[in-house]
DNA sequence: CACAAACGTTTGTCGCACTAACGTTGTCGG
DNA sequence: CCGACAACGTTAGTGCGACAAACGTTTGTG
């Protein structure tokens, strides 16, 4: 009970390896938010450098896959808050990306339509998105991304029915 | 360009499927994140139950598995920024869980050691974890979530050494 | 002995998910 | 027809996690 403490707080002086306890090492929740930490810096990073942030893109692949719609609806297709859906969409006017305009059918509804412009800018980021996936899976072989890309999907799925 | 605007937004009355684009549905990183912030809730709310959090679990399984050690320490086992350990210690510190004290050979540092009542708060919260991490990896099997657990792994343990 | 580095601490920033509340506008049951 | 209710867009704010900056104290190092 006194034998070990101490192992290498005192004796080994930490060479590098910052040995994190194997409790952690298997916790997927623990794997999951880390990973995602250095994914998120990833990717926000690399669409800073084209001037673009993720939710840029999940609104232009929305507007481009399924047409115009309302805040409301883009909100539901993409995951984005309605309150900061407004942010965004403010975003993408400034940079002409997409057009908001007043429902006429329906006075309390804004609808957004993407450009020609916005449309350029998503194949654009299709091409960012592609290379930083491909850095962010690079230990990875193509079947096995696809392995890890079912996996999650199963997961996330789940606990979406399971809301 | 014309036809197939408003396909859903007026027509369809949209029923329940959000209807997320399969570019979206295809983004590793989008998959990540999204189901992280599922998982994250699960794990502190499960905790939160239990009067814990995460930091906790991550300091007592670290001082449990090596031995006592000073804040600096615990800081790089554990992944916590120091600048957060305070407070997580001064949490631990009020449950009795930890022992907080100058370290007399440097008296720049906190020696920080696991009470007997951090030892078995440490089991209890094993317990937790680990029912927890079943309802968060439900869908698959056994062998699936061995399979993701490595998959996660070597893409974390590549992206910290490529830190 | 001067200087740099490590430690613990406080304070603040940034992004993201999310809630609350408000005024406006549409829908629907009696 | 109208009154209750729901949906919309918007603003403001909360909580959390990761992280940077700066400070005083203490400790090794040239």
């Amino acid at each position: 009970m006194s034998a070990m403490t101490r192992a290498e707080a005192a004796d080994v002086p930490d060479d590098g390896a910052p040995q994190t306890p194997e409790r952690l090492r298997r916790l997927a929740s623990r794997l999951l938010s880390q990973l995602t930490t250095r994914s998120d810096r990833l990717i926000n990073e690399g669409l800073a450098r084209a001037d673009a942030r993720k939710w840029h893109y999940a609104v232009l692949a929305s507007l481009q896959e399924y047409g115009p719609g309302s805040q409301a609806t883009l909100s539901r297709r993409t995951g984005i808050y309605r309150s900061d859906m407004v942010g965004v969409l403010n975003e993408l006017t400034e940079r002409g990306l997409v057009e908001r305009a007043p429902d006429p059918d329906d006075r309390r509804r804004n609808t957004i339509t993407i450009s020609p412009r916005g449309r350029r800018r998503l194949r654009r980021l299709d091409k960012v998105l592609d290379e930083l996936h491909d850095e962010l899976l690079a230990p990875l072989s193509p079947v096995e991304r696809d392995q890890f890309a079912r996996l999650l999907t199963r997961l996330l799925d789940h606990h979406t029915r399971t809301s």
